[in-house]
DNA sequence: CGCTCCCGCCAGCCA
DNA sequence: TGGCTGGCGGGAGCG
């Protein structure tokens, strides 16, 4: 870890406690100490990956843009042509004030001109401060003294404007500290300076861990706690960050984030993550649907939506009140609960703002003009850079995902073969034990898709090569050898190092990755039992042999030092349909590859849950003897308890998971 | 005046 | 019981 950071517990609220011992000298965090040349190339910031969308006013007025009618179904988007307009405040007001790097030129005579960010100081007398230690004194003396190179390399880059910008901002700054006491600006303590404050502190791409204590991180930026939360709750969703502990997080800046999309993505177009949850779902008097329902309504749910549907939209442009609308309960439609919602939203956007990854612009509708936000991030992942950037290693994966090449890699292993795959689970053993999730979210196999647009199929077993570890698994299994014309390239992206790890096999037609023909995805806790085909609209599956490789769905139980996952990676062909264009109808589309029953094998009404397994969950049972442990195998993977009730701890688990919908 | 969103109360949860 | 977490909405800033 290079990180000089102790992410220990630390006792005490920032947020409760008095503000003179808040702003006590803070230790420093882990991005202070941090290896020159990881600084360095931290500052130089790498472009973004995939295209670049950002688009001048000329482009903007061509811009399409999904309105809530087009957005209620996401595989019915409609290009509406909006009007975007880009009025002086279609750029939010603290965007990318003081992000230093290459990052997201505006070039447009709109570009904000930088504020100087500040932070909210308590007046001295509702909490008198030992010393006049102002957030923003604090945060340039956290960035000057732990790397001062970064200055020089931010100078270095920057053009004679941008300069000149800088030293005004500084001046400012300086300006308005002499002031003292004066209270920043609303401006000057939004959420989204913050944020930018916040990734300031941090690299992008990160070659080790580094360690967040909130309460640092809060006490650093002189905000209270409650902000960072809601910065890290955003972040969180797009997994660029990890919770640890309370308290406590792992930073993983953008390594991840490409990887993230385009699960988000995949997820969205299988499940139609950007609905929002159903009204049936959240039936009166159930406890399970009463904290699904507090569950969707966090903000790293919401933000996970939110992001959902640009990644849907093919304009990619969503209007503030389709996403208010979508993201809302269908039974919460009041005026109320609406203007809260709307209210997250900006929360939720302030922070993408910051990241980059969205614009604030305006649309003309009938009636005015409406408040819209427009994607700057990936659009298209391939699944290779996908998994290039999944299979990052930790300790060398700098490499941004948008400089990885394009060329598809077949198979790679990732770093976490390496390594017990318990790492999610043995992280949580330093949380707090939650409770398992007991309600039914949206899984791929329980989401009751349009079969007519993804059949259902049938699988077949006849192989008799398969490894053993994949008959002990699998023994219903009828696989067919591998077909020698069957020379079509196998694509596989398996994602471990995501919230949700999944595999994702795309089996290009003619082998374009870009039109994959077929998606064989694999929620990671979806075990054997869950095994979702999609397949395109025309495409006859008769006799269709879907290469498939399969993955462990979910850690041995922590006992199994090395299963060595690689030993699960050979090939296999499912014979797919047979009875029927799409195999036998009727068939369920989640295919069940279950083991055969066993003796008492109860009827799994049980939902597979999609959030990760806690240490709890994950404790072997005696009767898992199999090699593959899937969330049966593992018993019953929602104790009594957790029926009854789901812990706040839970609901971070569920982070990167479908919400039910 | 409406949009934007900061701010902090307070409740759920857990150790 | 205290701390952590975060849902929630009042209401102020701002254009």
């Amino acid at each position: 870890m290079l990180s000089g950071s102790s992410p220990g517990l630390r006792p005490g609220s920032a947020s409760q406690r008095p503000a003179a011992e808040s702003r006590r000298e803070p230790e420093r965090t882990g991005p202070d100490l941090r290896d020159p040349d990881l600084r360095e190339r931290d500052r130089t910031r790498p472009e973004r990956t995939g295209p670049d969308l950002r688009c001048g006013p000329e482009e903007e007025n061509k811009m399409f843009c999904v309105s809530l009618k087009d957005l209620s179904s996401p595989a019915r988007v409609v290009d509406l042509r909006g009007d975007l307009q880009r009025s002086a405040n279609d750029q939010k007001e603290n965007v990318c004030a003081g992000r230093p790097g290459p990052g997201p030129a505006w070039t447009g005579p709109d570009r904000p001109t930088p504020s100087s960010p500040r932070t909210p100081v308590k007046p001295a007398g509702e909490a008198p401060l030992p010393e006049p230690w102002t957030p923003t004194a604090n945060l340039k003396m956290l960035i000057s003294a732990a790397c001062p190179d970064i200055r020089h390399c931010q100078m270095r880059k920057c053009d004679a404007v941008e300069e000149e910008e800088q030293e005004q901002e500084v001046e400012e700054e300086e300006e308005e500290e002499e002031e003292g006491g004066a209270k920043p600006s609303r401006k000057q303590r939004s959420l989204g300076l913050l944020c930018q404050k916040f990734l300031a502190l941090y690299p992008d791409y990160p070659q080790d861990k580094v360690h967040i204590s909130l309460d640092e991180v809060a006490v650093s930026l002189g905000v209270e706690r409650r902000r960072i939360y809601d910065i890290i709750n955003v972040l969180e969703s797009l997994t660029m960050v990890d919770r640890v502990a309370k308290n406590c997080y792992t930073w993983y800046g953008r390594r991840r984030l490409a990887a993230r999309l385009g699960e988000l993505q995949l997820l969205a177009h299988v499940q139609g993550s950007a609905a929002a949850p159903r009204e049936e779902e959240v039936s009166e008097g159930d406890a399970v649907s009463a904290t699904a329902n507090r569950k969707d309504k966090s903000l790293r749910i919401m933000s996970q939506r939110f992001v959902s549907l640009f990644l849907v939209s093919e304009s990619r442009c969503v209007t503030l009140e389709s996403a208010a609308k979508l993201l809302i309960d269908h039974n919460a439609t009041s005026h109320s609960k609406y203007k809260t919602k709307v209210r997250r939203l900006y929360d939720i956007a302030n922070v993408l703002t910051s990241l980059e990854l969205i614009r604030k612009v305006h649309v003309r509708e009938d009636k005015g003009r409406k408040p819209a936000f427009q994607w700057l991030g990936p659009v298209r992942f391939s699944p290779a850079s996908v998994a290039m950037a999944a299979v990052a290693p930790p300790g060398g994966g700098s490499q941004p995902i948008a400089a990885q090449s394009g060329r598809e890699a077949k198979m790679t292993r990732h770093a976490s073969f390496n390594a017990p795959p318990i790492r999610s689970a043995a992280r949580r053993l330093v949380s707090s034990a939650p409770c398992s999730p007991t309600s039914r979210p949206a899984a791929v196999s329980q989401q009751p898709l349009d079969c007519s647009r993804h059949p259902p199929l049938n699988l077949s077993h006849t192989k008799e090569g398969v490894s053993t570890t994949l008959q002990a698994a699998a023994p219903s299994f009828q696989l067919h050898p591998h077909s020698e014309e069957d020379s079509a390239p196998q694509r596989l992206a398996y994602l471990p190092s995501l919230s949700q790890p999944s595999v994702v096999l795309l089996y290009g037609a003619a082998g374009d990755l870009a039109l994959p023909s077929h998606y064989l995805y694999v929620p990671h806790n979806a075990g054997l039992n869950n095994i979702n085909f999609l397949l395109s609209a025309s495409q006859s599956a008769a006799g269709l042999a879907l290469p498939c490789v399969l993955v462990p769905s979910y850690p041995v139980a922590p006992g199994d030092a090395h299963p060595s996952p690689l030993g699960f990676l050979s090939p296999a062909n499912f014979l797919v349909g047979g009875a029927g264009p799409y195999g036998r109808p009727g068939a369920e589309l989640g295919v069940t590859l279950a083991p055969p029953p066993p003796p008492s094998s109860p009827e799994p009404t049980e939902p597979q849950p999609l959030t990760p397994r806690t240490p709890k969950e994950t404790t072997p049972t005696p009767r898992s003897g199999g090699f593959f442990q899937t969330p049966r195998t593992l018993g019953s993977v929602v104790p009594a308890a957790g029926r009854k009730r789901r812990g706040s701890a839970q609901r971070r688990l569920d982070v990167g998971h479908a919400p039910a919908s």
